[in-house]
Parts: C-alpha cells; sequence; structure tokens
DNA sequence: AGTATGATCACCT
DNA sequence: GGTGATCATACTA
C-alpha cells in the first residue's frame, strides 16, 4: 500500500531513511508507470547537520519546500546535468530529507532504458541517484510534488528487510560537511547489485 | 552583476 | 585514477 503522510511526519529522519531500504518508489509520468525496489538512501537533518542544504535554518527559493510538513518531493540539479530526489519528512519547519540513491527496477523496464538512452538492459538503470531520476522521467519541475498522489508515491509491499541486510556507511560527496561528513547516514542493502558504485 | 561551487556521471588513460 | 560537462543557486559586494 501507498505511504501515508504520518509515515512521513516521523520526527527521526535518520530511522524513516534506513526504514525505506525495501520500500517502492513509482512513477506515472506521462502516463507511464516506472519504479521499483529502495535499496539505497541517505539522510539529511536539518539545522545540525552540516550537508543539509537547510543547514543553519537556511530558506531560499531551493530550500523552501524542505520546511512544508513531510510527504513532499524535493528535486535540485546537482552539477548542471542531474536532478536528485529527496523525500521531505518530519513536521513543517523541521526541514529533514532523505536522499534516493538506488534503485532495483522492476516496473517499466523498456520505458526507463528509453530515458536512459541504453540500447540494451544494463545495470546502471537506476543505480546511482542521477541515474534513478532520469530513468523515472522525474525532474526539477517535479519540486514539490506530494507524494500521496499519483505521479511519484512510494509504496510498503510488505518486504520486510532484516536488519542485518542494511548496511550503514558515510554519506558521499559531502567532504566540505566537516565532521558530520562521518555520520553514517547512508543505508544500503546488502550485496545488491543495484546501489550506487560511489564510494 | 560577478564569482564559486556542487548530495554526479561518463569517458579517458 | 583523473577529468570535464554544465548551470542554478548562493554568496559577495
Amino acid at each position: 500500500m501507498k505511504l501515508p503522510l504520518a509515515y512521513y511526519r516521523q520526527p527521526d529522519v535518520v530511522a524513516i531513511a534506513r526504514d525505506l531500504v525495501g520500500k517502492y518508489l513509482f512513477s506515472r509520468i506521462d502516463g507511464v508507470l516506472t519504479g521499483g525496489r529502495i535499496v539505497e538512501t541517505e539522510a539529511y537533518a536539518h539545522i545540525d547537520d552540516q550537508a543539509c542544504h537547510s543547514h543553519l535554518g537556511r530558506f531560499t527559493k531551493r530550500t523552501r519546500v524542505m520546511y512544508e510538513a513531510g510527504g513532499v518531493a524535493y528535486v535540485y540539479l546537482i552539477y548542471g546535468r542531474y536532478a536528485l530526489f529527496n523525500i521531505i519528512t518530519n513536521v513543517a519547519g523541521k526541514a529533514d530529507a532523505v536522499l534516493i540513491r538506488g534503485l532495483e527496477p522492476t516496473e517499466g523496464l523498456p520505458e526507463m532504458q528509453l530515458r536512459r538512452g541504453l540500447s540494451q538492459p544494463a545495470r546502471n538503470l537506476t543505480a546511482g541517484p542521477g541515474l534513478l531520476t532520469q530513468a523515472l522521467g522525474i525532474g526539477v519541475p517535479h519540486y514539490g510534488t506530494d507524494l500521496t498522489g499519483n505521479l511519484i508515491w512510494l509504496e510498503d509491499r510488505q518486504e520486510p528487510v532484516a536488519a542485518a541486510d542494511i548496511v550503514a556507511s558515510p554519506r558521499v560527496g559531502i567532504d566540505y560537511a566537516g565532521a558530520d561528513a562521518a555520520l553514517p547516514w547512508r543505508f544500503r542493502l546488502k550485496g545488491n547489485p543495484w546501489t550506487s558504485p560511489a564510494k
């Protein structure tokens, strides 16, 4: 079933990021259903976390949606090339987010392959935060999308993941965050080939 | 109004 | 392993 708003509004973003491993992410963009199982996430925690875009309460055009109540999409462009998809969590005013970094594709494979410009199946179809957005057709126009609607949503398919199968490690690409760069807030499904290749 | 930079990826050696 | 693509945002002044 579709994850309800109450799920996203829980206060512990790190716990949510861990729990989202094994849930499903879908999009129906241009009428095309695509998606798969979430196998990699990262948590970003508002005020205290130097890696978080809303660090120190920073409120700008880009971060505005982060301050909304949980259950909306935060999409932004990185390196002028890739859209990264985040889920906003917690109550309004607490700007926490979970970045989706890896997806095991289950739905709409031909369409995802087409969107990625691949001529044959590839193991990196949705293995990486900038790749899975391309495959699902998610872009900057989806900034602020309600995740309980019928455009982009998450589902719980009652496939519990054993705690021992989830690996925690430091987040990627945030060397500028000082001591917070060491926090083990990246969660991956152990041994899954669809996690991102990044160290 | 100008400048620096990034929650990445593909391609090259 | 190293580097270039490419641009909105955020910051400086």
